[in-house]
Formats: structure tokens, C-alpha cells, sequence
DNA sequence: GTACCATATGAATCACAAT
DNA sequence: AATTGTGATTCATATGGTA
């Protein structure tokens, strides 16, 4: 068993002893250790906000293979092993009563999850009396696919963002967030890509530093809209220091915990090198319009081409029928109305949407009900 | 206090009694009555999937599972809280317990809610051994705003999919959410319009029958990509029927349980007025996995690539040459078609009907024979 | 300099039937 | 129950080399 989860194991639900006077509250620093032992030495009520990054407890099995035959680099840390459901709960419910103790009353908490952690992270913010602001979804731009195609693709993370109790003040900056929005209001899911390229954090060999470093524009966010200059910023798994150097940025102080001298000693770095505002980075936050791309299939599944449909092209030399799941299939072919279209045509490539049309008297191409569909949506 | 907090709360962690004989498992209809007592009439192990859209427990002042009842003033929100939390969990832990004993060993179940009661659901159904496979995000194409700007737009919900154990296999027809994609893998979050318009069931008043009936879009997709065409679909929260009215255009079958008579009837009458699609428009794309299987030694066998026929992969970096048994030979490995091809690319396995082409002027790969091969026998 | 192509990689609970 | 063989399976980006 590692070493969180023993502590936790072993305190149970109690809240560990003071360790330290609990007198002052340092800033701009960061506290080499157990995430709860260091919280235990901070004073009551004196942060303004905290980010948490906890380990998601993946439970995965052996090696993933990719359709090419790479091999998966997994997260595979004895940081992220538990030995239950049971020990992760206890876990939980140990560090998140410190992040309670040390949190004002008017401070908001965030933490961060996957399915496989983020309802037992969850639950026990609401048994521990917080009280869920939003849940966020991260849309990723680029997450990785699922090579065997058992799944949906497991495309985005969520957090959960708390008061400290029903009823508690927090700060929410509306404006600044709208204005991140082209003044519109800023919704629960938010599409960034993930922390690739420059922005990620190299070891000396030229690999990552941390398998899960975050995006510092989610980081930015979230400081940008829960916080006000100079407040203090608490994360309790600090890693490469994300939440410290987006803090600086920002003009907030932060404290981060880190067990992991590696990974302290890398983020000391990183915080320590002057961060000119990265233009690349700043991109992401304004939310990039969405494309408008359209699936034929969700057509389909609105009704609006129902399956069994009759398509024809414009010369009406063609016909296909359209199927449940959005291909479509005449007596030589099935697939895509591209693909479908291509092969009729024995060219390399076609334009479903104005290739085909809806049969009937008069002729409605497809490309003219996308249409409709998009303005449906606005 | 109403009916579906009693039980739970009778009941708390007990399985109910046997109430009826569970020999038959009716389909098609609508039982009247309590969720967890007609589940209790259900036979063990009979339904391939369970679509269910629980109470939300959103705590707006509302009673719905407060035991004793009367109105709490203010000196006991905080009981009320725990009480009204703790309450709901024992409700969800019972008609979960339903659901897993009448749910075959390879179904999957639904649960689709929001962060006032996902987090209990999720927490309660990873309790009972169900195994997460994707939790998936419902972004709203039109959510409500937040009128009064305090927190950012709710604009999503949050369905769970589980199979019944770690492990257990379950269907899910991959090729036919990727067909609904444009050919991408379907992602874990879905856009979709709220219920509204012309689909939106009203009442005689002409005002909404039910305050949150799901998009048909929804469950159309959730039904294609876990059922097969003639299984059998509870959902135990019923409603105004959305599950039954798409189980019937899709051609699976259902179960509902509804407690409230006015929605029983406004679900009965939408779902007769529901045509199921034919069967052609039913079709779907096919999952390479449910082909026949064909040895490559039937192709040697019957002349379609004879022995001694030259073999190379795409890029004509190896070589090897068809042997009289159907296995191939290189300068240096011998043996099937995929072992030969994972042994010369250093990879853990590999697909020798992709890999492998017949060496010419124009290359053509193994797979297309074997379609070759298959169509000719039909 | 540019266009194109090849390669690498990201919090992943990633097969199944026959023997 | 454990082992073995067949064979199904990937999207968006970033980076670096070649034409």
C-alpha cells in the first residue's frame, strides 16, 4: 500500500492531530510532503480557494497496444494505487476534511476527475457538507482514441467546483467569464485541447516530467473566474506546479504541496522562469468557434432524414436508402454518403451533402437540410 | 410522505420480498405502479439493457423524500440536508439492487442525471459492483441560462453506462456509432437539443405533460449503439415513454414502469402512434467482429491464392510466399499469416488479412479476397 | 522557404473463441 | 481454469526529415 493511502487508512475519518502552531500561512512556496500532513500545519479558514488534482485511482490492467503496435504509456505510479474503493474513500474524506478546515468561509473549492474517481469525489464533497456550484465538463480537442473500439472515445474530464457550505458567499467573476465567451455566458463544458508541445514539462531525457500535467488554460480559468488579485490559491497535488505558475501569472499567491521531490524540483523551476504571456496559450481561452461541422447521422437521429429515406442524385442515376445508424446503402454499396457517393461514381472522393438528395417530387439536397439543422440549433 | 420514499425507506438495504410468481417477463407494456415493487415482479437475470432516468433529488424546497413529512424551518436545514441526501441514497441503493438482479450478466444499464444526484448514482452503482464503461456527457444545444449570473450555465447533463461486473462482456455496436459520426469513433460527448417543439408531449391544457422528457435523439443513439434489434429494454422510470417510442421505431422491445396514471396514458397513446422502422432501414454497419470467420487455408484451398503465390505488405518491405497448408514462409519466420506478419514488424500481433497483399503490379490485400471468398457463398 | 510525409503520443479501467 | 490462436483496432497535434 503507498504511503497516502496508508495515512489515510490509519486515521479513518478522524482529523489528524496539530502538528505545527498553525500560526502563519506561507505564500509562493511550496510544501515538500504529504498533502495532508502539510494541510494539518495550516491555519483554519485562511485560504481562498483550492485546486485539486487528486489521483484518480485508474485501476488498468496490463499493456495497451495501439492498432500500429505501440505500446500505451500508461499511468502506472504507485501515487495513483489504491487497494479499494474503500481505501480511496478514506482517503478522500481525509484530505478534503483538512481542505475544509483550512478553506475560508467564503472560499470555493475545485477538484478534478474521471469517471473513475469523480463519483466518490463527488459523494463525499456533498456528505462533507460542500455544497456542488457546477460540475465542468473539459472537452478535450485531442484526446486519445479507443484503439480496440469497445468504448466511446473517452473524451473529457470533469470538475466539480464547491462553496463551502449551501448558502455560502464565493466569488464568481461573471464578467471576466463572459467576456472569455464573446459575451455570452460561459456554459459547464469547456473545450480545451490537452497540455501538449512546449507547454508540457520535459525531464532531462526529453520525456514528460508528469504523466497528467494539466493545460494552464483551465487552470487560467478557473483562477480568473474564482478568485480576485492576491487571494491565495491552495493545491494539495501540486505536480509540475500548474496552479503556481498560472497563479503568478494571474497575480494570485499560491501555495502548492508536493510529495514528490522530482516533480518539486521541476516545478520550482517552472515557476521561477519568467512566464511571458504565451500567445499560444491565451488562444485556447477565448473558446474557439465551434466548427460547424455536421454528422450525417445525427440527421438521422433527430428525424430529420429518418432511416428508410430513398436519396438520389441530382441526375437521378443513383439511388441509396438511408439506414439506422447514418450509412447508407444501394444494392452494390453501404457506407458514409461520401463513401457511397465516391464508389458509384468510381472517384477518389465525393461530397455527400451535395451529392445526394432526398427523392420525391421535387429534389432537396442534403446539403440544404444540414442547413436547417444549423440554424435549428442557433 | 409519498410512496417511493416509504419503501426505501422500509426496506433500506434489504432485497424485497418475492412478490409474484417472476416466471414471465412481459414486454411491450406498461406496468403501473411503484418502480421497485413491479421490478420485484420481474424474473431474475431477463432484460438485456436498463435505460433508467431517476428523480433528481435537486432539493428545491421540495419534499419528495423527506420522511416525516412536514414542513422544516430553519434551525434544521442542516439535518434536513443529511436526512434528505441520506434518504435518496437509500432509494437509489434499492431500485439499483432491482435493476441489477433482473438485468442479464451481459447487459448494461443507463442512468442519466445532473450533479444534484449523479454523484450519489455513480458512488451507489460503482458500490454494487456495476463496472463504469463511459460516463457521458449530454451538452444542450439550448440550456436554460442562469438568469441571475452567479455560476456558469448548466448546460449539460450526465448519463453513466455500466456493465453488471468488472469483466462481463456487453454489447456495443461500434461500427454503428461510428457510422453515426462521419466515421470518427462516437466521443463521450454527445450535442443535442432539449425536448422541445412538435416532439414535446403536451398535456390537453396544451402545457408540457411532463417537466423533463428526454429527446428522442437521446435514447435513439444509446439504443443503437448497446441493443440488438428484438431485445428487450426496462425502463423503470417510464414517464411520458421516450425509451418505449424509440425501443419501437428501433425494433427492440421494452418494459415500462410508470407510477403516476397520467403519464401511463399520454405514454401509451405517443407510443401507439409510433411506426417501427422496416427492416432494411434497421440495418446497420456491420461489426467486422460478427463475420464469419475464414481460414486462409480455405483460399489456398480453393485457388484463390494458390501455393507458391508471393505475398507483400503495403509498403513492400517483406516478402513471403504461400505454402500448400495455408501458412507462409519468409527467409526467416514461418507460420500464419498474422504470426509471420507480428513477427517481422516486432509487434505483439498483427491483422495478416490487412497486412498481407498479393505481390504484382497492383497490390491487393488478403481482406479483399476473403470478402471475395464470403459473398460467394451467399 | 514550403509542402509533404513519416513518426510520436496523450489520466485507458480497451477481445474472445476454441481447446 | 488457463493457454493459445485468430484477428480487430486510432484522432488530433506536434515535431522532424525530405523533396
Amino acid at each position: 500500500m503507498n504511503l497516502i493511502a496508508r495515512i489515510a487508512d490509519e486515521r479513518g475519518l478522524l482529523r489528524p492531530k496539530p502538528i505545527g502552531p498553525r500560526e502563519f500561512l506561507p505564500f509562493n512556496v511550496i510544501l515538500e510532503g504529504d498533502c495532508i500532513e502539510e494541510m494539518a500545519k495550516l491555519p483554519d479558514k485562511s485560504v481562498d480557494m483550492i485546486f485539486a488534482d487528486p489521483p484518480y485511482n485508474l485501476q488498468l490492467g496490463g499493456d495497451l497496444f495501439r492498432p500500429e503496435g505501440g505500446r500505451v504509456d500508461a499511468v502506472d505510479d504507485d501515487w495513483d494505487k489504491f487497494d479499494s474503493l474503500t481505501t480511496y474513500d478514506a482517503f478522500t474524506r481525509a484530505w478534503l476534511a483538512e481542505a475544509r478546515r483550512i478553506l475560508k468561509d467564503d472560499g470555493t473549492i475545485w477538484v478534478i476527475g474521471s469517471y473513475h474517481n469523480i463519483y466518490r469525489v463527488g459523494s463525499l464533497l456533498q456528505d462533507a457538507d460542500f455544497w456542488i456550484l457546477n460540475d465542468i465538463v473539459w472537452r478535450k480537442t485531442n484526446p486519445m482514441p479507443n484503439f480496440r473500439g469497445t468504448r466511446f472515445t473517452n473524451a473529457h474530464e470533469t470538475l466539480l467546483w464547491c462553496a463551502k457550505n449551501e448558502g455560502a458567499r464565493y466569488t464568481f467573476n461573471y464578467r471576466a467569464m463572459k467576456g472569455l465567451n464573446d459575451d455570452l455566458q460561459m456554459r459547464s463544458d469547456w473545450l480545451m485541447p490537452i497540455c501538449a508541445g512546449q507547454e508540457r514539462v520535459k525531464g532531462a531525457n526529453g520525456a514528460k516530467a508528469h504523466p497528467t500535467q494539466k493545460p494552464e488554460a483551465l487552470l487560467y480559468r478557473i483562477l480568473l473566474a474564482c478568485t480576485k488579485p492576491g487571494q491565495v490559491v491552495l493545491d494539495p497535488f501540486f505536480g509540475t506546479g500548474t496552479t503556481g505558475a498560472v497563479a503568478r501569472r494571474l497575480g494570485r499567491r499560491w501555495i502548492g504541496i508536493e510529495r514528490e521531490p522530482a516533480y518539486v524540483k521541476v516545478a520550482r523551476e517552472r515557476i521561477a522562469a519568467t512566464l511571458p504571456l504565451d500567445e499560444s496559450a491565451m488562444q485556447t481561452m477565448a473558446d474557439k468557434r465551434e466548427a460547424p461541422r455536421v454528422a450525417f447521422g445525427v440527421l438521422v437521429e433527430s428525424g430529420l432524414v429518418p432511416p428508410g429515406t430513398a436519396l438520389t442524385d441530382a441526375k437521378r442515376r443513383w439511388t441509396a436508402t438511408v439506414r439506422a445508424d447514418g450509412s447508407i446503402a444501394c444494392a452494390t454499396h453501404a457506407g458514409s454518403i461520401h463513401k457511397v457517393g465516391a464508389a458509384l461514381q468510381n472517384a477518389p472522393s465525393c461530397n455527400g451533402w451535395t451529392f445526394w438528395h432526398v427523392a420525391g417530387g421535387k429534389l432537396q439536397v442534403l446539403d440544404e437540410l444540414r442547413q436547417q439543422h444549423l440554424s435549428a440549433l442557433t
